[in-house]
DNA sequence: TCCCAGGACAGCA
DNA sequence: TGCTGTCATGGG
């Protein structure tokens, strides 16, 4: 596909792994709408709109730089394709999730969304989430950004409560608390890290499991090298790749054995096709 | 009414 | 280390 860049604008000709509902929908952000004719999205303090016209995608947006790499818009989908397509299940898989990306999203609003996504389902996730950035994130004139470390440190459990976070509101409460004086060094060494080194840090936060960690590392570090075992992929385990192992930890590992560095890649494929063909 | 959702956690063996 | 019950909440 080819793509041109304009200051707040970028149109992506011929587009071949590139399709708005397929990259909203598959469960890695959840502030976005998808219309009739267009699809928006608000990722931190930005906004972009997005008009598929079949041939040509047009994207208008506050800052073309932000949104090219946000839509991970230098990797060739195509090759990661043919190389993970490794049984014909993945073939469907792929094919069903063709216009899949994953995003380059913002890594604190990553951990607090995917704390939140924990035994929730993607609905409730979308307006809890809602619910915090209209009222603690700043009006950017038409949208609301998602809130400042210092602002939503500032809320308590009550808070949280009322925005539908139920018994993760204390987690919430807790890792925000160690995020607002520690942000700065902790972000920094993640993104140093190993992945591995990088997982088990994550998971000194309160509400950060195993698969919370994975979602965190794959859209806020673009740590491919990772597989996040939810219910969903415990489905597509046992029906489709016809496995006994049981512990999430030994699912992660089979997964990650059989695809490698393009693990997360393969995951959304694979969790995009169960969750909505459910075959 | 029961079951489920992009699970984490504490308690226990 | 690995297993089990519990947790808040809305939708199907």
């Amino acid at each position: 596909m080819d793509i041109l860049k304009e200051k707040q604008k970028i149109v992506i000709n011929n587009p071949d792994s590139f399709k708005i509902k397929d990259i909203l929908e598959c469960g890695q952000v959840f502030r976005y709408n998808i219309f009739s004719d267009y699809a928006d999205v608000v990722t931190k303090d930005h906004y972009a709109q997005i008009v598929d016209y079949g041939k040509k995608i047009i994207i208008n947006c506050d800052d073309s730089e932000y949104f090219y790499d946000y839509f991970d818009l230098d990797t060739d989908y195509q090759a990661i394709k043919q190389q993970i397509k490794v049984n014909p299940y993945m073939s469907s898989a792929i094919e069903f999730g063709q216009g899949i990306r994953i995003l380059k999203a913002d890594l604190f609003e990553m951990i607090i969304s995917f704390i939140i996504s924990a035994n929730n389902n993607i609905g409730r996730i979308k307006k809890t989430l809602d619910f915090i950035s209209k009222h603690l994130g700043k009006d950017m004139g038409g949208y609301n950004a998602f809130p400042e470390i210092d602002v939503l440190a500032q809320a308590d459990e009550k808070f949280f409560l009322s925005a539908g976070c139920g018994y993760r509101s204390p987690y919430l409460v807790h890792t925000l608390n160690i995020l607002k004086n520690s942000h700065l060094l902790f972000f920094e060494q993640l993104k140093n890290s190993g992945t591995v080194q990088a997982f088990e840090k994550l998971m000194t936060l309160k509400g950060v499991g195993e698969k919370v960690a994975d979602c965190v590392l794959l859209f806020g570090l673009h740590r491919t090298d990772v597989f996040p075992v939810d219910t969903w992929i415990f489905k597509v385990y046992k029906d489709n790749f016809n496995g006994e192992l049981t512990s999430r930890k030994n699912i992660r590992e089979f997964f990650i054995n059989l695809f490698g560095n393009l693990s997360g890649y393969a995951q959304q494929y694979l969790f995009y096709f169960k969750r909505s063909s459910k075959a």
